[in-house]
DNA sequence: GTGGTCTAGACCACC
DNA sequence: GTGGTCTAGACCACG
């Protein structure tokens, strides 16, 4: 479903959340569509319950995700979002890292823009504006 | 001559090492050119000498700068980019993080793109292909 | 565990890495495997966890280990030996220094050739090609 | 002269010892041969003069060198190697290092056996019973 | 003066 | 529980 990598120095929980919003914008799971219990997720990915739970967390604070009280977990209808400028400048913070990492391999200015490119290709349906 | 950001979730040491590897690529410091000592730049920076050190360490590790016996540290003259697989990867991996993240915030492609060239213009000096 | 001779010149912390590189080769370590917490192995070997630290995380860095994130380090399932450049000539550098030292002591090029010879067979198990 | 390092982690004092020893294994130092006082060998190689009399020193103490008051150093007319317990160990351990590196490169025996063979071989003249 | 190592002890995020 | 980071302060080898 997702791909975890528990030997990454990114915490799962962090992985499990950009997993769950690339599916989302790839239209892998549908507006709606309910998530699996935390238990199961966590047997499925033999992960540690506390470990989905907080992501569930995370994605319902961020409102990628709602909770129904009793029904389980849902991907937001309608998902609004919104260019705060604390996130904008996180956003930019990963971009400069990457770039800067970037050139230290050797990529001219062209071949970063193409290999941005490639990477938005690659993401196959990301981007639209529904 | 670094800005450090103590409230980070970025280790200090990190952003030492982020830090230093713009300002080369600014060209704020020149190639041979010997860096504060471990102990000064601590003392600078108000930090403990350990972390300096631990980031001075890793620098030289990415062979971005030298350390000669009883001299000093300092920039690499001749750095050699290698593009190794693990380290494009890595770098693939932030800049998909920062996609998916920024397409969040409703970013379009175009804009997408227009964000990085920005980036790009604002780090004047970079990727110079010398 | 490892043996440890405080007054040898030679860095606790490389020593710890010889001695985990040589457990494994002959075996006592096993692929998969999980190593004592660093906090264990330093109170094991009266050694601060910094100390220990330091090991693994080098150890980690040449892919003999693995750390996964809240369970611990383990030895790697898979270390695939790549022969890079930097690294054989530091082994080159190694064999030339024994190589002069021995002939200091008189030895010839047949005895140093058995000498050599000796302690390959003296770490039983290594070089096995599994 | 003697190729020097300065950003090895090996100390250069230690450079020059090895070196100079190399040399004389090679027949480049001839018995009895003067060598260059420490301020011409600092001059030469541009060093520290400390760092050459550290080596002289250290090379007197294992009577490869001899010096003469007012006279100069010179290489001993008749070195005489000896076995000791230490120095032997010392050199074990030194290609135990090795070998246990070597093997981390995905060396076989037969190949370790072969490099050191073919070191032996680069180092033309050494060894020699004279 | 330089960096390198080590100890002691603390706090934190993550699982 | 695990490893990761940081501070404080000490000692050492080297040049």
């Amino acid at each position: 479903m997702i791909d975890i990598d528990v030997t990454s120095s990114t915490p799962i929980y962090a992985q499990i959340i950009r997993g769950m919003k690339e599916g989302i914008l790839k239209g892998i799971f549908e507006p709606g569509e309910k998530l699996p219990s935390v238990r199961d997720m966590a047997k499925m990915m033999t992960l540690n319950p506390n470990t989905v739970q907080k992501a569930y967390k995370e994605l319902e604070r961020e409102k990628v995700v709602v909770t129904v009280r009793g029904r389980g977990t849902f991907i937001s209808e309608e998902y609004k979002p919104r260019k705060d400028e604390h996130k904008l400048s996180e956003v930019k913070e990963t971009f400069k890292k990457g770039i800067i990492e970037a050139f230290y391999m050797g990529f001219s200015k062209e071949e970063l823009i193409d290999l941005v490119k490639n990477l938005l290709e690659e993401m196959e349906g990301l981007g639209r504006n529904d």
